[in-house]
DNA sequence: CTGAAAGCGCTTACAG
DNA sequence: CTGAAAGCGCTTACAG
């Protein structure tokens, strides 16, 4: 009756080739050492029903010793996963960018998206950072300025949403426009009586930015003759060493339009040391809208744009293209969003 | 010689069941799509040799047409994937957070580690997000506050790195300690001739917070009675309505210490609307040493933290915890960082 | 309560 | 240049 009597015991699980000589536990190492089969592990781990107490202590306590951890790669490829999403910023630091990526956060964590970001500015190896985000997301947003078509390369066939493109892009895009308020604001600094505005851009000699060029456009077609002055950063440092040179030149000067809010307060600072009124000698005006504007003094007039509204394009962009609802290309996936000129006390 | 005739065609891949009628394309659909084998198929995705020409563009038409893109379980289970690190935060819009995300990006960065954020403080499902970020991550650091130990269940078998914590941790933590620098500031205070401060705290009344007994305890060594305001939110707007209040009702006050520096802000605000100098008539001292501080007028005076240094702690014990390097409790997974008087104008 | 089987979607050898 | 085989680490049925 009886067979011939087995000399080893049966193993529930092959043992592994080798207990992870240098790389990570896997279930199987857990299984074997606690001489239980692999979906056992799974019950104990995940605190599943159908596992006995005991058998659930036995292999958490092998699981802790040898330091398991379940690959997220092999969860995920049977439980499909969460959807993830990719964000691409400049710069933290700099107020606009949480700013944004807040609301972008927000948005997406009521649709149950995460978010990994990748602030591309302070990196050295930014293409490596824009081509691993691409590999942990299903859709990547974001700015992406001169170097969209090597990381739209870099992405494969992970859609990609431009935020704020410098021109007509190549994918889906949400445009953030400020030519409607700047004919508002140059209406207001005429009625205001401005005499002699400068723009201080962002931008380098040879290339002034679009909203540099909207910006003197708007108060040449007033009748002004307006100077304009190109700063390397964005920076409230630089927009401060920019005014002070500017006043020591300009006799007459009676408005700066910069760039960024950020610029701008460093345009309102530089001005406050000189002994010069905001906005009673000169008027001081940014973009961005941010609620940092209204923390100083004067606070800050600026085109303000809705950051909630832009990311609330981009999400839909993005999830239209990943649902097949959008196409991939064309005019169907380009939105706009509009700034609009926030009266405060510097303008 | 010649074998039967083949009737059929071999097909390199068995047909999937059912062409993902509902689900994303997968590597065999566009095999058979195309009429090659899988592994044909990664050769062209990937940008790899040893395919020619024409087999890759119709790879990569069928590809395009099946809108298909490649999943980074699957990937990832083979390759290893990426190495990942989850920084859980408490608001984006609030200037302390970039400040510390972006010290934290940059070095994660540089040793090749992506990071994915979660806000949990505007998020209504913060449990989800945190056990999703657990779920994506190799290791979290963050701000846990009170959720701690919910958050450490949640997380199951992922690291944890707690940043500030409020009381001794049972994990691994970075503290963040203004007691020196407290002290320091309570020095120089009697120094300019302080007479009645005031500690503007984040709190309830029914829960000073730890900041807020130092610095009344400090005070309170030196001879002063020091009067004690609860703020429920740390914000300026919070800041400037309580600093009001303050004003409004005590005759005699020459100090406002705040718990952080955009509630100090407020109270410069604030000040600068009620006619009240600084540091002329009352000195205001924040905490942090955000940059922020020195754009205002006057500049902010503050107790500041390196947050290049907490991160740098954190990562270290996030990545030695990872390495088995550093056990996962006790003393030796304790770093402390503190705060140093950063002195500017308004103090 | 526990385990044997199958399979998620990919890539990396290896063979031709 | 192309394909057959094996396997990454997990979970979900299913069988006992």
């Amino acid at each position: 009756m009886a067979g011939p009597p087995r000399l080893t015991p049966q193993h529930p699980d092959p043992l592994p080739a080798s207990s992870s000589p240098g790389g990570r536990a896997t279930i199987l190492d857990v299984a074997a050492a606690a001489g239980v089969s692999r979906q056992t592990v799974t019950r104990a781990m995940n605190g599943m029903s159908g596992i006995s107490a005991a058998t659930k202590q036995r292999v958490l306590a092998e699981a802790e010793r040898l330091d398991y951890r379940p690959s997220r790669f092999g969860r995920g490829l049977v439980t499909g996963g969460d959807h993830q999403l990719g964000l691409v910023v400049n710069d933290l630091r700099n107020p606009y960018t949480p700013q944004l990526a807040s609301a972008v956060f927000r948005l997406a964590a009521e649709q149950g998206w995460n978010v990994m970001l990748a602030d591309v500015d302070l990196a050295s190896d930014a293409d490596r950072m824009v081509q691993a985000l691409g590999a942990q997301t299903d859709v990547v947003i974001g700015y992406l300025g001169s170097r969209r078509e090597r990381w739209n390369e870099l992405l494969g066939t992970v859609p990609m949403v431009e935020l704020d493109p410098y021109a007509e892009p190549p994918t889906a895009a949400v445009w953030i426009d400020p030519a409607d308020a700047i004919e508002v604001l140059a209406d207001h600094l005429v009625a205001t009586g401005v005499r002699h505005p400068v723009v201080l851009d962002n931008s380098s000699p040879e290339h002034t930015s679009v909203r540099g060029v909207l910006m003197m456009d708007a108060l040449q077609r007033r009748g002004y003759l307006p100077e304009l002055v190109h700063a390397e950063h964005g920076t409230a440092e630089c927009g401060a060493e920019e005014t002070v040179r500017i006043l020591a030149r300009k006799r007459r000067l009676d408005a700066i339009l910069a760039f960024n809010d950020v610029m701008a307060l460093g345009v309102l600072q530089a001005c406050r040391r000189a002994g010069v009124d905001v906005p009673g000698d000169v008027r001081v005006v940014g973009v961005d809208g941010l609620p940092l504007g209204s923390l100083v003094a004067p606070t800050l007039t600026t085109l303000a744009v809705d950051l909630d509204a832009v990311a609330r394009e981009a999400l839909d962009l993005a999830l239209g293209m990943l649902s097949g609802a959008l196409p991939r290309q064309g005019a169907a996936v380009q939105r706009t969003v509009r700034h609009s000129l926030l009266l405060r006390e510097s303008a």
